[in-house]
DNA sequence: AAAAACCCTGTAGCAGCTACAAGGTCAAAC
DNA sequence: GTTTGACCTTGTAGCTGCTACAGGGTTTTT
């Protein structure tokens, strides 16, 4: 298989699979005659698992050391699921930023009277007020 | 005011402020005769504004269309408040993309029993079976 | 007068790709 | 038999929003 029956079967972008190559998340396959690459069925299933904890949103350091220790099969079990539960605590972390983040854009926003000019704008206002470092409905002095 | 003090007094590094310059979210200032840069009070305004809009996570580019709205007195307010609405709408999906993302780690760690080895992790088997297409508990076929 | 603290520009680094340039290779159509 | 097109190769630069460093000059303090 080449590199693009591979990235097709993947669902990625060929330069991807080069990335990852280099980023040591795919090991470097066997070479053709004329130096073209040439990956196996486990090269794919690599890749699967890869973008598979992509879509978890793992950093890519992540999962190179999910995939140190899961070659390592003295390695306990425990040391996998505290890199998972570690993620899982920044993931939260994140939500927990953006639900805040939207509460204030929804008190902004309801500061637009519609059809007004800019100069009267409130959200505009708000911003510039909040600006000034005095207290406004999306960064409440409280 | 020296770039030093204004930095101080917004809070960002003195290497942030160049940079929102470079980037048009900052007038250039005045110079002093040994070319160093001399901001007055209505600099460090809208630096604080900037920095209250990244505060809201908006990317340079929402905040640079944002300071061009304000400048122009003739536009109608309904055009900040969809930008504001456009901006929300985007930090609603990320958030719930992270919602998601919690089930299916919580998931994940569930897999796992304690003391157990990797070569037996359900975790890892779970990552590698999602990896092969199958379904499994935080990837439902459903 | 020397040392510390500040300022300048230009450049490179972070993550995780994506895209382009400038070439080499291979299959099939004409 | 050659030409078209799709594929492959490497190397490099771009994206976002900074941050850091190198290698200088200036200003302030001791």
């Amino acid at each position: 298989m080449r590199i693009g029956e591979l990235a097709r079967q993947a669902g990625v972008d060929v330069q991807t699979v080069r990335y990852y190559e280099r980023e040591g998340l795919l090991d470097a396959p066997a070479r053709t005659a004329s130096g073209y690459r040439a990956y196996g069925p486990q090269h794919l299933e690599r890749l699967n698992f890869v973008r598979h904890c992509r879509s978890l949103d793992m950093p890519l350091a992540e999962i190179r050391r999910l995939l140190e220790l899961s070659r390592d099969t003295r390695v306990s079990c425990d040391q996998v699921n505290t890199l998972v539960r570690t993620h899982l605590e920044r993931v939260q972390a994140k939500r927990k930023a953006l639900q805040a983040l939207e509460g204030q854009l929804e008190a902004l926003s309801a500061q637009c009277e519609s059809g007004h000019r800019v100069a009267d704008c409130g959200i505009l206002e708000e911003l510039i007020h909040a600006a000034h470092g005095e207290a406004c409905a999306c960064h409440p002095a409280a």
